[in-house]
RNA sequence: GGGAGAUUUCCCGAGCGGCCAAAGGGGGCAGACUGUAAAUCUGUUGUCUACGACUUCGGUGGUUCGAAUCCACCAUCUCCCA
């Protein structure tokens, strides 16, 4: 019984809902990433609902090593600690394994980690990533993998690929333990399988199978955007997605740019992260339905118009202007970095309504061409 | 009135005879950023007819093959003694 209606197709493009026990999701849909429990730039929850966000995403590892997932258990999990009631799914740590390949070691068993604040030790498996997401109460938990480096070899791939399925039937087999326990937060926590296998086709294919037959909740492809070129990734999504379940939902880990979450919508996609709206947003980025402004540029500095004419953000809503956004983040203002993120953030949510918009009037293809167009070959 | 010290490229500041268009910061300008070790990182920052040339280190004059660096005077500033 899956917990994903499929609304309207169009091609591949899917419109489609997903049931959590913390309301539904409109998808296709783009997830905030708040590693640490907030989105950087200093938005709580209210400045997620006021952007239209759907869902918050939080990281495993990172709220382990602080405050540690007993804080926020005792403070009611994310929800209770975080006020934000909607939907929340916490990464597993797995990109970790990649983005720390520094400070870490692999073995069947996990991941031996050295704390990038203090440098202590610390292990993550499969089953201490499933009790610390658990224990965050996050409504979507994602499976404990290996995010592999790009370029890999394909031995590598391909060991590193069947550790992640036995790494996610371990997973789901703690999940299903923590899940049945009295004391657990939340006892409907849903659990999305991870797909593999680097660049190589077959690898992906064969893997997509494999964990095809376990009847997740959902399923992600991960390991992608991590330095390929944006072709080589369409080449992989769409020799997957034929291998997807057609009935669960599916996430895209990781991306991207808008163009990329158009182009993988096309393809089959259903949900989409990226860090990219807030990290570009307090380096001065922002996206506009003509590209990306970076207002740090001096033909900013006094512009008194908005980041966009009749964008309902709360920035341009409220009527700042480019010239005072760029001097506020000149100066290391924090409202600064706040109106752009916030900005950032409205664009992406307002993004993904207006695909959601398409799909239903059958209308996304031509919506795809002319956004490609009008937002130039570098979003 | 007497004595000591300072003056460097947008700013602060190194440099004390050649390897100096001049370290290092800051600021400026530009770029990167895709399951966040990122409020971070990279490049650039005298001029030009630009793999070379030219003009710069308070001013003027000198010493030297060669001066931001040594000498003389002048200007300005700081400190100490009266």
């Amino acid at each position: 019984m899956s917990n994903y209606t499929l609304i309207r197709k169009e091609n591949h493009a899917r419109r489609g809902e997903l049931a959590t026990h913390h309301g539904i999701i409109q998808t296709p849909a783009f997830m905030n990433v708040a590693t640490a429990a907030a989105i950087r730039g200093g938005l709580g929850a209210e400045d997620l609902a006021a952007a239209g966000c759907q869902i918050m995403l939080c990281n495993t590892y990172h709220l382990h090593l602080r405050p540690g997932e007993s804080v926020v258990r005792e403070m009611g999990g994310l929800e209770g600690f975080t006020r934000w009631r909607g939907v929340t799914l916490t990464d597993s740590g797995g990109f970790q394994v990649f983005s720390l390949s520094a400070l870490r070691k692999i073995n069947e068993r996990g991941v031996d980690f050295r704390s990038h604040i203090d440098g202590r030790r610390l292990f993550m498996g499969a089953e201490e990533s499933m009790q610390i997401q658990s224990a965050l109460g996050s409504t979507i938990a994602m499976a404990f993998d290996e995010c592999v480096e790009n370029p890999a070899s394909y031995d590598y791939a391909r060991l590193s690929c069947e550790r992640t399925t036995r790494w996610l039937i371990r997973s789901k087999n703690e999940m299903v333990r923590l899940n049945a326990l009295p004391d657990t937060l939340n006892k409907k926590q849903l659990l999305f399988g991870i797909n593999q296998g680097c660049t190589f086709e077959d690898l992906r294919v064969e893997h997509m199978r494999e964990i095809a037959q376990l009847d997740l909740d959902g399923y992600a492809i991960g390991g992608l955007a991590v330095g390929e070129p944006a072709q080589e990734m369409y080449r992989i999504i769409s020799a997957v997605e034929p291998h997807m379940p057609w009935e669960k939902v599916r996430y895209l880990m990781g991306v991207g740019t808008p163009v990329n979450i158009l182009e993988a919508v096309s393809l089959g996609v259903d949900i989409f992260d990226c860090v990219m709206p807030s990290r570009n947003a307090r380096h001065g980025h922002v996206f506009t339905w003509e590209g990306i402004r970076n207002l740090n540029n001096a033909k900013y500095q006094r512009d008194s118009s908005p980041i966009e004419e009749g964008c309902a953000c709360v920035a341009c809503a409220a009527g700042y202007s480019r010239g005072y956004i760029r001097h506020l983040l000149k100066a290391g203002e924090m409202l600064g970095m706040r109106l752009a993120v916030s900005h950032n953030m409205y664009f992406y949510n307002h993004f993904m309504a207006k695909i959601r918009e398409h799909i239903e009037m059958g209308r996304f293809g031509v919506f795809k061409r002319s956004v490609e167009e009008s937002l130039g070959r570098r979003v």
